[in-house]
DNA sequence: GACCAGGCACATC
DNA sequence: GATGTGCATGGT
């Protein structure tokens, strides 16, 4: 085993150690799990957890039934998640897929290829990179690691990946040094959104300081 | 009141 | 290709 692959299984331990399994995703079911992973674009998961219960109270949290919720209809019960407009036009968008090709059925997809799976999915406007990896990893279980801004701040602020690595490069990293494992890449990203929201703020007042102290809620 | 949250597409250069 | 901007609610 590298290094590099060394300190990564070192640094999920760390944080398992300290945070415990995270039991990610957080749903029901699987359809569940992929409007969460649309809603939750750029917003605290509790504002989520709002607009899923309003679907839910309003007995629309399944592709059939959402499918045939006016554009309206569907901004107005997710509205708690923010940004409600333009993620009722993307899950209509993912429902379109969803339903026209597979039926509204996960088990029709269940036999695709993860690139397969990524391909179809980041073909739908609305599902960029981090959706359609936390749908085929989340939604699927299949093996694609999640990267987030979280990943990207806590990476680069240890030096392993650069600054200015895209989603891509990131993506790679993490697929390259670790096992192609399903509960490992599940874990690792949970843990470290866990870990991000604690400790890992976006303006670091120390901003190139050597100890590193942004790391851990140290300010200078 | 300012800042942030488990992004993405689009316009512009 | 990279940079800037709009999208919006709710918690701290």
């Amino acid at each position: 085993m590298s290094q590099i692959a060394n300190q990564l299984m070192q640094m999920y331990q760390s944080l398992l150690d300290q945070y415990g399994p995270r039991h990610w995703w957080p749903g029901d079911s699987p359809f569940e799990v992929m409007v969460g992973a649309v809603l939750t674009q750029n917003t605290n998961w509790t504002n989520v957890e709002k607009a899923l219960e309003r679907l839910k109270n309003a007995e629309c949290l399944s592709a059939d039934k959402m499918n045939r919720l006016t554009h309206d209809q569907l901004a107005d019960l997710i509205r708690p998640a923010g940004y409600f407009n333009i993620k009722a036009k993307r899950l209509k968008n993912l429902l379109s897929w969803f339903c026209d090709q597979y039926d509204g059925q996960m088990a029709a997809l269940e036999n695709h290829s993860v690139s397969r799976l990524r391909e179809e999915l980041l073909e739908i406007n609305g599902i960029g990179r981090e959706t359609a990896d936390s749908i085929i990893l989340y939604a699927f279980n299949k093996p694609s690691f999640v990267v987030d801004t979280y990943t990207h701040r806590i990476f680069t602020r240890h030096g392993l990946i650069a600054q200015d690595d895209g989603y891509e490069e990131i993506k790679d990293f993490f697929e390259r040094h670790l096992e192609e494992d399903l509960h490992l890449y599940n874990e690792y990203h949970a843990l470290i959104v866990e870990v991000g929201k604690h400790h890992c703020k976006p303006k670091p007042k120390c901003d190139g300081c050597p100890l590193s102290c942004y790391d851990h809620d140290i300010e200078i």
